[in-house]
DNA sequence: TTTTTACTTTAGACTAAACTAAATTTTAAA
DNA sequence: TTTAAAATTTAGTTTAGTCTAAAGTAAAAA
């Protein structure tokens, strides 16, 4: 049996390389917030567990059991996101921490009622691919909007787990699948010029905001409408080397959209943001 | 803060003292499978902690800040049954492992979340009543079936954590709301023959099946349809001692019935249970 | 090459919650 | 009233997860 805590570094590590990062004891200490003589004794006994590998003074990577382990704590965390968001009328901005201590708890069956009554979404309200129950997924080809060139866009995927940061996104309207024109980037970390799609006042945000907002071109009026249900058009090319990547989901169409309950937020009166 | 482990204590002892049962040592560590020497270390943790009054050799009752503790662990774990049962669509057999973990868990406004959701009900799957937020209760008048005589009967509530047993009953339709007339107890610990009513067949159930069902008399046909709504009929008389015991609610009238959504259960094709 | 800095590991200790075994207190029986 | 049995407490361990302080390693700067 994995931990709860086992599983808190499993996910930090799995993010870490996802991010191309090295999992270094002190990066997955930052992340966990835990002193890094913690992390040390903790991936030795991860890697006793045979969950990742662990070389002395040069960090850790996932054995396909621990990527295994992880990918389906992220598919608990994500699908219990949107179920709290969907079902449970959280707003988008209150989930992750709800999420964080239910994915450790909730039994199997849990999930899977949940991904049913979802109508097996695929994307949770931060716009991050859900994996499936085998640990596939389809990862979305974006770029982070800091570097992006000038052009039209439409949001991928915002990466924080901040409340006030994602309340200030959803204030101003940059939310997974919308879409906009970047117009202008100033100089020297100044901010960005945007224009929403259907928007007449262009606005401004900040570098640091970009930098957490994961972007890709919108050609023509592609843009899709739902964060929560693949569309054929985002399958990105098939890669040729990488045969038996679980990770390369084969092409699923998904039909009906969730049944969405319209709740209003604890603070009663604000409705419920409709995506 | 509270752990997770003391709240299974505090709600252990509370179930003790609703049976007027004696908290001692032993019967707490029986109930939670610990070892006695477990339990008197805990119990004195909590003395310290202020939640309950424990002299040695002589148990454990709760303090009046112990049982809100534990109230509100019982409120939690009642309605996350409810929701277990009426939105995900779990077995009425199957809520009860999965909210002993839930109710450690979840945030308040994940709770009253909930509450709101079944639109503020009054009793679990299992006819059990639910504390309101501040901890008042209204408890039924019921009698142990297995002490009752002979006459018309409504099952109040089921006492069992136990699956296999709880479908036992689904499958003999003894569940909370139902009526039947109690016609015979055979002697030496021999069965009941109880006809359920609008059944022609009647049925026996053994002694021990009988004493885990709570019952009320029911005069005429003033059986309630539905364990999840009080009707006013159910208020026992006031007793006049006892002016300010928090958990002697005042009679609420609670309006419309929970949205209850028609999901299959898991080995699917078996139909959710109407009731 | 040497030194400094940043990172990582080791060692030792703490807390919460459990256990077992032995000692003590209470209760019930002779 | 004494004694045996049952219940309870005490004492000493164990395990998981954390910490701090000190020491070691690697890489960058001088």
């Amino acid at each position: 049996m994995i931990s709860s805590t086992a599983e808190d570094y499993l996910k930090a590590v799995l993010r870490m390389e996802d991010m191309k990062e090295k999992a270094s004891t002190s990066s997955v200490a930052r992340h966990l917030e835990v002193a890094d003589a913690s992390v040390t004794d903790m991936l030795r006994k991860l890697q006793k567990a045979g969950l990742l590998e662990y070389k002395p003074y040069y960090g850790a990577s996932l054995t396909k059991k621990g990527r295994m382990a992880a990918l389906r704590i992220l598919r608990r965390h994500r699908l219990i996101e949107l179920f709290l968001n969907q079902i449970m009328g959280y707003g988008w901005e209150e989930v992750h921490n709800e999420a964080e201590k239910l994915e450790h708890v909730v039994s199997d069956f849990f999930v899977e009622r949940v991904d049913a009554l979802l109508n097996y979404p695929v994307k949770d309200p931060h716009g991050e691919v859900i994996p499936d129950a085998r640990g596939f997924r389809k990862l979305d080809e974006d770029v982070c909007l800091a570097e992006a060139e000038l052009g039209q866009y439409v949001i991928r995927r915002v990466i924080s787990a901040n409340p006030q940061f994602l309340a200030y996104l959803e204030k101003e309207d940059l939310l997974p699948a919308n879409a906009f024109a970047l117009l202008e980037k100033a100089p020297f970390q100044g901010p960005l010029k945007l224009l929403r799609t259907n928007s007449e006042v262009p606005q401004y945000i900040g570098l640091e905001v970009a930098k957490s907002i994961f972007v890709s071109p919108s050609q023509a009026a592609a843009a899709s409408n739902t964060p929560f249900h693949s569309q054929s058009h985002d399958l990105p090319p098939q890669p040729a080397g990488r045969k038996h990547d679980p990770e390369i989901a084969t092409a699923v169409s998904r039909t009906s959209p969730p049944e969405v309950r319209n709740l209003n937020k604890k603070k009663e009166g604000r409705p419920f943001k409709k995506r």
